[in-house]
This record gives structure tokens, C-alpha cells and sequence, in this order.
DNA sequence: TTATATACAAACAAGAATGTATGTATATAT
DNA sequence: ATATATACATACATTCTTGTTTGTATATAA
């Protein structure tokens, strides 16, 4: 077999990844074997092996690549400063997320396998730890907004900041869940928008 | 050995479905085999092969066991007559079920197990299509009841009953998903009956 | 009372899947 | 120019896991 240039090399990497993805997505993460993953990247196990420790190395990977960035870009959009009002920033938020799951076949196919083709336990339970702590980081984040909308007297109702941010956080959590399971988009996947907007309208006066 | 009667017969068969619910709970469905799940109820392998053509075979039991009476139960206490308005209907019967799985260690546990330890893939994708059938089901009777709701003019808002009802489903959805996930209970376990109760009196008027 | 089906236990065979060890051609550093 | 580390492929050993087969004691039906 042939040395690989360094670059090649990351190409193969990327590669295992990717075949990764679409191994897990098809099969769930358990029954995928590493034999599937080699093959689907037209490598041997060797090469998976060389790159990664273990398929939960893998899995890692695969999460890290995309996940990480989302948070940060929701966090984002809910944290700096914007000339919108502090509903329309929220429901922004949130439409920033059903917009980068629409465009990134790469991020919808991991949301996927995170939500529907993996079990959650021993070294995956991790994770789940992890989302735990984004969800209520999310949640405060909300709270805030509701927090300045209050203050600039937006609220139709004399509900709690907070009650408000765990309602949205449920609401768009409940989302998240329906538009990867909604197989044909027909009930959730194409009106992801308008029920945001709706969810917000609920809150906002007038 | 010694044969058994009809009824140590039976006994046997829940205490393997009992132990499959535990293991499965501990080690994920995947990782669960059915020497784990025999040694669980004391048996060999012989007795869970007698009972049950294989692992999934389990898995649908133990599914039937407390999944299907469930939205039995939420079905009625949405559609069956009753002397409160439309508003607090919905709002008890979304009570119910966590009612249902505060009290009910078997049914709390099923929830986790088929929510965060099972892949949905395979067999396991029909069962997924069973629970967005139920989704919708519930959803068309939340909206029934909304319309009820908007017919005694109850609401608050100016929304449609279809837009209340999704956004309520996606709420619950949401709350039942972080109600099994929030594993000490403190984010949402505690105060998931202030949480609907919040949900829908900021559609109630007044 | 006896034959048979029942309710398992125990043993067996076969195939996966994993991790590791070894081999090897070639970038790359020196 | 050469030594070495890199980037894999190949082969091997071991451990699980499954499904099936066989054995057997005993309820139960006749």
C-alpha cells in the first residue's frame, strides 16, 4: 500500500467521517460496525483504526463537527446585540436553527442520529449531560430576552420571564424533535417557521 | 427441571419482561443481550427463547405493556364528556400522564427506555410511525377542544385552534422528552405540572 | 393411568465484531 | 541519500451473541 501524502491523509479522514454519518443514520449507531463505516469510505479497518480510537471516537467526531457550531451560533443571535426588538430576536433564534437544518444535509443527518439512532447510555450518556447543560444555557439565554421585552413592556400577559423561557425552550425542544421524526415534512417539517412565529405572537401584545 | 403450572408459567414470562425492562434500561436495547436479560430473571436463555421469539419480540411486549393504555387514557380525558371547560381539559389530561409516570415506575421507565436507549431503526422505525400517528391523533383532539375553548370564548388570543393545539402538542412533546431526560429532577421533573399549567393559562382570557 | 405437550435447562455450532499485531510502501525529515 | 515515521492493508486471536438442538421432569388431558 502506498504512503499517503499529509493532505491525503485528511481526506481520508473526512471521508471515514463522512461514511460514518451515513453508516449511523442508516443503521443506528449499535448495529454499525466499523467494518461498515471501512467500507462505505472504500478504506479498511486499518485506516479507521489509524484515524480513530474506536467508534465512539467516532461518533465524537461526527458530533463535534456540527453540533459544536450550533450552539454557538444560537447563542450567538440570542446574546449580541441587535437592533430588533427582544421577541423578534428570540423568534429569530430559533429560526436560525430550522434554517441551518434545511441547508446542512450534514447537521440534519447528525441531529438525526442523535435524537433517534443512539442510546443514550454508558459513554453516550456523556453527552446527553452535555445537551442537558446547552438546554438550560439556551433556556437562561431566553429568559433574558423576556426579560428585555418585559422591561420595553412587549408581553400581552403577566406571565414570568422564566415561565416564558422554559415554555419556548419546551416548545422548540418538542420541535426539534417532530422535524427530524416527521418523515415527509408534512406535519411539522414545512411550517417549522410559522409555528415560531406563532409561538411568539402568543406573547407578544397586541 | 420441573415443569412448571400455566400460572408459574406466566410468572415467569413477566418476570423476564420485567428484567428485560431493567436491563434494557441500564444497558441500552442494543446492548442488552438475552443472557443479560435471563441471568436478570433467573432463568437460562431456554426459558426466554420459550416465551419470545427474540429481543424485539421483548421490546414489543414490554411497549404494549404500558405505551398503548396510556394514549388510551389521554384519548379519553380529552374526549370524554366532562364538566370543566375545554381550557382545563386539556389542561388535565396533559396532567394525566405525568401523573401516570410519577406513579408508575414500570411506565416511567418504558418512557426512557424508548425514548433515550432505543435506535430507531429497522423494526424499530415501525414503532416510531405508530407514535407520529398517535401525535397527530392527539393533536386533532387538542384542537377539538381549542375550538370548544374559542366557541365559549376562552382564549385569549387571536390564533387559530390548529396553531394553539400544535403549539401545545410541541410544548408537551417537549416536556416529556426533558422530563426523562433531566435526570435529578431539579430543571423540569419537579415543576412539570406549574409548567402546563402556565402553558395554558397564557391562552386563557383575562 | 398413561401418553403427550409443556416449560424450561444445557449443550452446541456458527458467525460477527473487536482489538491488536504485523507487514509494507512511501512521504518526509535530516 | 538514507533513516524513520506515516498511512494504511492484511492477518490473527479472542470474545460475544445468537439461534437451534437436545434432554428432561412434570402438569395435564384422555
Amino acid at each position: 500500500m502506498v504512503r499517503k501524502t499529509k493532505e491525503d491523509a485528511e481526506l481520508t479522514r473526512k471521508r471515514i467521517i463522512n461514511s460514518a454519518r451515513a453508516v449511523f443514520l442508516a443503521r443506528g449507531v449499535s448495529r454499525s460496525t466499523l467494518e461498515h463505516i471501512a467500507a462505505h469510505a472504500e478504506v479498511t479497518r486499518g485506516a479507521v483504526y489509524w484515524h480513530f480510537k474506536n467508534k465512539t471516537d467516532i461518533f465524537h467526531a461526527i458530533r463535534d463537527q456540527v453540533f459544536l457550531p450550533l450552539i454557538d451560533r444560537m447563542d450567538d443571535s440570542l446574546t449580541l446585540a441587535s437592533n430588533e426588538d427582544p421577541l423578534t430576536q428570540i423568534e429569530n433564534s430559533l429560526c436560525v436553527t430550522f434554517d441551518d437544518l434545511n441547508n446542512n444535509i450534514e447537521m440534519r443527518q447528525t441531529y438525526e442520529i442523535m435524537m433517534i439512532k443512539c442510546e443514550y447510555v454508558d459513554e453516550f450518556s456523556l453527552v446527553l449531560q452535555q445537551i442537558l447543560s446547552n438546554c438550560s444555557s439556551i433556556t437562561g439565554k431566553i429568559q433574558l430576552a423576556y426579560e428585555r421585552a418585559e422591561a420595553q413592556n412587549l408581553l400581552a400577559c403577566k406571565h414570568t420571564p422564566l415561565a416564558l423561557a422554559l415554555d419556548t425552550h419546551l416548545f422548540f425542544g418538542g420541535l426539534l424533535h417532530m422535524w427530524v421524526k416527521d418523515a415527509d415534512g408534512s406535519m411539522f417539517r414545512n411550517q417549522a417557521k410559522e409555528l415560531i412565529k406563532s409561538h411568539i405572537n402568543l406573547r407578544r401584545k397586541q
